[in-house]
DNA sequence: TAACATGATGGTAGTGTCTAACACATGAGT
DNA sequence: ACTCATGTGTTAGACACTACCATCATGTTA
């Protein structure tokens, strides 16, 4: 509640779209991501299929749902450079999932049914299946930057890239297993196992505040 | 040069899905695989959409190139369960790899040269690199069925998707950087150094034909 | 050899995603 | 009020992909 100074059309702008994405998702789970074309989104929010396309550039990103890159960057980056590669990493994955869904508020609570509905589609249609896969690999680059390896010598940062994506395919791993539980079961504390069964128990069991 | 008893229809059909596909690489690797329709490859290979259609679902296919998900998932099921998940996948991997980049004939080179080309636009082109990330997916199940953790409690079954999920991270990583250096570079090395990154030297030190 | 069955190919029409260009209307700043 | 920017709608179109039918070569059987 601090900054807020929205023109009344960036209100509307971002209402539509609010809007169209709502729709988008509560016709692609009930009917299926591919038994609902373009136009009938469009339809049940009340627009046209051109606005559609103004806020989102494809249909899959009526459903893709943005991966808080900048904030796990951050965390990878004030970790102790000291620790292990896979140590510094999870502990940034876990620290920004604990921050995305702790909060226990009721909109909170609102966000969290509709990322788990979005989750969900990504899981189970082939092709948001695959973009986010891919958006993971965006992701990878940030992380990777974070950890300030690439200038140095070529294999070091192939040593950071390898670390990188084996940590996110874990992670990756654990959100798909937080969907199947429909979110009862703690993300933090999945993405923690994943990460144990992955690189072995002493990799993440010491992780606390510091 | 064994089982051979090719129809002569067969032996056509065969003969113009590899032209297809050939001239698809190579007008993707000229001009880009988005600036290149359906129709210019049909019409480079002397054929009609349909027929390309025919033989390759989506556009995406002509460039896609199958895992040995077989041969991996048999690797797998043959090692000792006594050992690590990860070095167990691990193993299985680089076996793989080795089995299939090995022969040194003239064709196999050719076969290595094209399977570049093909990596090379799956790496660079987003909408290729998204599905080629979700056939590492369908390889993840295979090898998971393998690993034969499935049927006895969902916990089991849990960290084996995420030790699978990572291993097969950590390779992507190695085909990466497989291509970018050309194919210069063993491929096996690169899988075993960079699932030495992830999980630690001592995961895949002792590698060793038995 | 002749007739039939099978399967590969081409053509046409159509749907759906996505883009480009232009026109219209409404809120923002002067 | 006047102008300007911006969100929106309409239309036309390219392209990926599908359904359906016609055609023709190949393999098989009489």
């Amino acid at each position: 509640m601090s900054e807020r100074q929205p023109n009344l059309r960036e209100r509307r702008r971002s209402e539509t779209r609010r809007l169209v994405q709502a729709h988008a998702v509560r016709l692609f789970s009930e009917h299926g991501y591919d038994a609902v074309t373009v136009a009938d989104v469009a339809g049940a929010a009340g627009v046209s299929s051109m606005t559609v396309y103004r806020h989102f550039p494809t249909k899959e990103d009526l459903v893709l749902i943005d991966q808080p890159a900048q904030l796990i960057a951050e965390h990878v980056a004030a970790s102790s450079a000291t620790q292990p590669l896979v140590r510094r990493i999870g502990s940034a994955l876990i620290d920004a999932a604990t921050a995305s869904t702790g909060g226990n508020g009721d909109e909170q609570a609102a966000n969290e049914r509709f990322l788990l509905d979005c989750l969900r589609l990504m899981v189970s249609t082939p092709a948001l299946r695959a973009r986010h896969l891919d958006s993971q690999y965006a992701l990878q680059q940030a992380i990777v930057e974070a950890l300030g390896k690439d200038a140095t010598d070529p294999d070091a940062a192939f040593r950071a890239q390898a670390a990188t994506s084996a940590c996110l395919a874990a992670m990756h791993t654990a959100l798909t297993r937080w969907v199947e539980d429909d979110g009862r079961t703690g993300l933090p504390d999945l993405i923690a196992r994943a990460l144990a069964a992955s690189f072995g128990d002493d990799a993440v069991a010491t992780h606390r505040k510091d």
